[in-house]
DNA sequence: TCTGGGGTCCTAGGACCC
DNA sequence: TCTGGGGTCCTAGGACCC
């Protein structure tokens, strides 16, 4: 009998900062927003002690907050006030202003992630990433996994993590990833929960639709529209209908999803498909009018996607960018190149190809540079970049960006 | 008050080749 | 002169997830 558990993480970023400071052990605490932090502000300011001995009114409220971004992870006493992930900051601090704010520190983020993970590993070596905060993992074949429907391995799990980082998690097990990921959720924080074959009826149809992985606002809308808002509602119609209404591929999906039938395995290893960098400018940015600034964000970006290939190991064929409009649409533009790269000067030409290809009169609130079709640099024939040599990447070098004129293309 | 940054996968049309 | 399918690759957009 297949047993697989989903393990997620307890408000992970906000956890990992209340391991750092301890004295805001109960209080509303948001994660999130990023460079307008006061953080390092608060850090030079109380020098003289360890952080653990910084006063709580020292620390940076909400309400002060200023800026674009989003909340990251709020505690559990933030999220009594209604303030959740993916929530925009301004609306959090109307919710809950008197929560403190904190950056995320990726770095310390990355570490406890590493650190947990590698104690499951220790313990149930099929273990499939999913973010920095969530594995799958399959008890099927590990001694004692299915005791108890796997509560047994499942507590021993909880409270290695616990004991080697002082952090909670929760945990589902199921017969598959599908409802382990929706078990995971039945006792947070802290919990555990078991859930058989035989349970999908009571525990899993008269949840909303939208508590299926792979079913997001917009489905749920539709499905909505139709009449339909439980799991339950969803698998009392049929196969043929929900093809009729979401498509051979998605209708089908749903219709297993519902009655609980998902035999994906417990994936060990993959190869990433793309790896990109973006940025969402304090103010919206016109590209003739903010062209210099502009020019300098796009460069950087380049380098540092080339940096990202080149620390990995990894080269791509297809160079893409994005932007964000102010008006929040969304535009793509990609190039095949004819052969592999991790060249800052061969992504920022071909990036800067696309970037002719799109709207510019129109303000811009995002900017992205992406690499596609990647391959391991070491697995490809070597090819050097053509002549001539890409030019340095100082924005005086590169006037064709963002309505340079034509002069301006040839001198360059 | 809008709405981050890093990804994956799917769809659909057109090019191109056999 | 009209009429094929199938397969693969490329591109743009969008849904969704953490």
């Amino acid at each position: 009998m297949r047993r697989i558990a989903h393990l997620d993480m307890d408000a992970f970023f906000a956890s990992v900062e209340l391991l750092r400071y301890p004295q805001l052990k109960g209080l509303p605490v948001v994660i999130g927003g990023g460079r307008r932090s006061v953080d390092d502000l608060l850090l030079r300011r109380f020098a003289d002690r360890p952080v653990s001995q910084i006063p709580v009114d020292a620390f940076p409220l909400l309400r002060d907050y200023v800026g674009r971004g989003v909340i990251t992870t709020a505690t559990y006493p933030a999220r009594q006030f209604g303030v959740g992930s993916a929530m925009g900051m301004m609306k959090a601090a109307r919710l809950c202003p008197q929560a403190i704010v904190l950056p995320v520190d990726f770095d310390e983020v990355r570490r406890y992630s590493r650190s947990f993970k590698s104690v499951i590993r220790e313990i149930a070596p099929v273990v499939e990433d999913r973010g920095v905060d969530e594995v799958y993992i399959d008890f099927t074949e590990v001694p004692g996994g299915q005791r108890e429907g796997g509560r047994v391995l499942a507590r021993l799990i909880q409270k290695s993590i616990f004991e080697a980082t002082g952090l909670t998690c929760s945990i589902g097990v199921a017969p598959n990833k599908l409802i382990a990921k929706m078990a995971s959720e039945f006792n947070k924080p802290n919990g555990i929960s078991i859930v058989h074959e035989a349970d999908v009826q009571a525990k899993i149809w008269p949840l909303p639709v939208r508590k299926i992985n792979g079913i997001g606002p917009k489905s749920e809308e539709k499905l909505h529209k139709l009449h339909l808002h439980t799991i339950g509602d969803i698998a009392a119609q049929s196969r043929e209908w929900l093809v009729d209404n979401f498509g051979q591929a998605y209708g089908a999906w749903m219709h297993d999803a519902a009655w609980g039938r998902d035999d994906r395995p417990v994936v060990t290893e993959s190869e990433p498909v793309s790896m990109s960098r973006e940025t969402t400018f304090d103010r919206d940015l016109h590209a003739v009018r903010d062209r210099a600034e502009l020019g300098a964000i796009f460069t950087d970006l380049c380098t540092r996607v080339a940096e990202d290939l080149r620390r990995k190991g990894y080269v791509g064929r297809t160079i893409g960018i994005k932007l964000r409009y102010d008006d929040f649409r969304t535009a793509t533009r990609d190039q095949t190149l004819d052969h592999y790269t991790a060249d800052p000067g061969t992504i920022r030409r071909a990036a800067g190809q696309c970037l002719k290809r799109v709207d510019l009169d129109q303000r811009l609130r995002l900017l992205g540079v992406r690499v596609g079709k990647l391959a391991k640099a070491d697995a490809v024939p070597a090819t050097a970049p053509e002549a001539p040599a890409a030019p340095p990447l100082a924005a005086e070098h590169t006037p064709d960006l963002f309505h340079g004129t034509q002069a301006a293309r040839d001198a360059g």
